[in-house]
DNA sequence: CTCCAAACTAAGCGATCGCTTAGAAAGTCC
DNA sequence: GGACTTTCTAAGCGATCGCTTAGTTTGGAG
């Protein structure tokens, strides 16, 4: 910053290069089974490079789980603002259904950062492990936030609103797990389907119209 | 066998201790996040002594996988044999309301050994990896003919078999990931509402009485 | 008791681990 | 060009990895 903008980005193109490299690694022999070697050589540099841009391997896993924590919660708000905009501000179905659609399908989309977001939360360091926790908090509040509205508004017959919440969050992570690029559905035709169980999930009553 | 049977319950013993070991440890720290050094400590021997018993970690890892799944199938086996038994053999909802409640209830009461059932498999090699698909195979196959079943018999409203029994059985292994024994429920109450979940999941018609 | 196999330990092998050091290249600014 | 920062590598540190070897202890069988 202080000289060049050049060597900048020059740099923060290795730190990317870093980051798609761990993140394939994490995602695929998970954080301990990933040598700091096996990323360097991914991103094609020495081991010791690896060092210039990130000071311990687990903080090359922290940024990665951060920016995917927060790619969810993203998701989620544009899929919340877009559906409320749409559809006169307060159809509590549409909203559930699109911010599933978005929830479920980054899982899919996103599957191998999804992973990491996902399952390797346990070898984060005590400090970026709260922070981490933090994020998903929110984004377990903002569920549960619009399957209580949709109770309260009496078109969710849902008896236990805080457990059908933690399910269908538990349908779109494990997305994450299962999800084949090859296989039969495509991220947002999952989206799609698991909005739908979303509403089976909440017992939508279907005394007004579908949300389209 | 050849001599005493002493000797065989204490090495039996040992094992028991090794496999308990090392499910405690596989559990919390991952495979790879595991030595065979912990293992030894934990099972209050040199680490030498863990290859007295096994050949490799590897083969711990496996011999837990291969053991929890087969409860897995077994749970799910009984549940079904009792729920035909009881009620005329044929109801298709109940038949699905209780293999769910018993899959998702064993994931919550053996949370831990549910964790490296389903969260450690890339670390298996291929022959066992190999066996343990065909496992998962069975598993899966039971729960799709469970919501075909009812589909066919006009019960079951739903539009994608396939896909919700898929979700079903994600319901029941995401609990591995989120259960916490201190938590406000127990296996068996969430085990009794997955199952109701299910019900929903393929729109179960209540034109008949229900299952109880 | 002797005999013997199973169970176990102390020591350590070669390999790999995360990470550091010293210094060479690469590139920017004046 | 010279001065300076950033990026990178070669080499290697101490620790730990999965696992083996050689030899001791244990305990029932005959």
């Amino acid at each position: 910053m202080t000289r060049g903008t050049t060597g900048n980005a020059r740099g923060e193109l290795a730190r990317a290069r870093l980051l798609d490299a761990a993140l394939q690694a994490f995602a695929r022999r998970g954080f301990h089974g990933t040598g700091t070697r096996d990323i360097a050589e991914a991103a094609g540099m020495s081991p010791a490079a690896v060092y210039v841009h990130y000071r311990t391997k687990e903080e090359l896993l922290f940024e990665l789980s951060l920016a995917g924590h927060r790619q969810v919660r993203q998701v989620m708000d544009e899929a919340l603002t877009g559906s409320s905009a749409e559809a006169g501000s307060a159809d509590p179905a549409r909203r559930l259904r699109d911010v599933v659609r978005a929830f479920t399908s980054w899982h899919a989309r996103a599957q191998i950062h999804a992973r990491v977001v996902q399952y390797e939360m346990a070898a984060l360091g005590p400090q970026h492990a709260a922070e981490i926790a933090g994020l998903r908090r929110e984004i377990e509040s903002l569920m549960r936030r619009l399957v209580t509205d949709g109770r309260d508004a009496g078109v969710f017959g849902v008896a236990n609103p805080h457990m059908a919440a933690l399910a269908i969050l538990s349908l779109g992570i494990d997305v994450a797990r299962w999800y084949r690029p090859d296989g039969g559905w495509g991220p947002d035709e999952i989206g799609a389907q698991y909005g739908d169980l979303a509403l089976d999930l909440v017992r939508w009553t279907r005394t007004d119209r579908p949300p389209g």
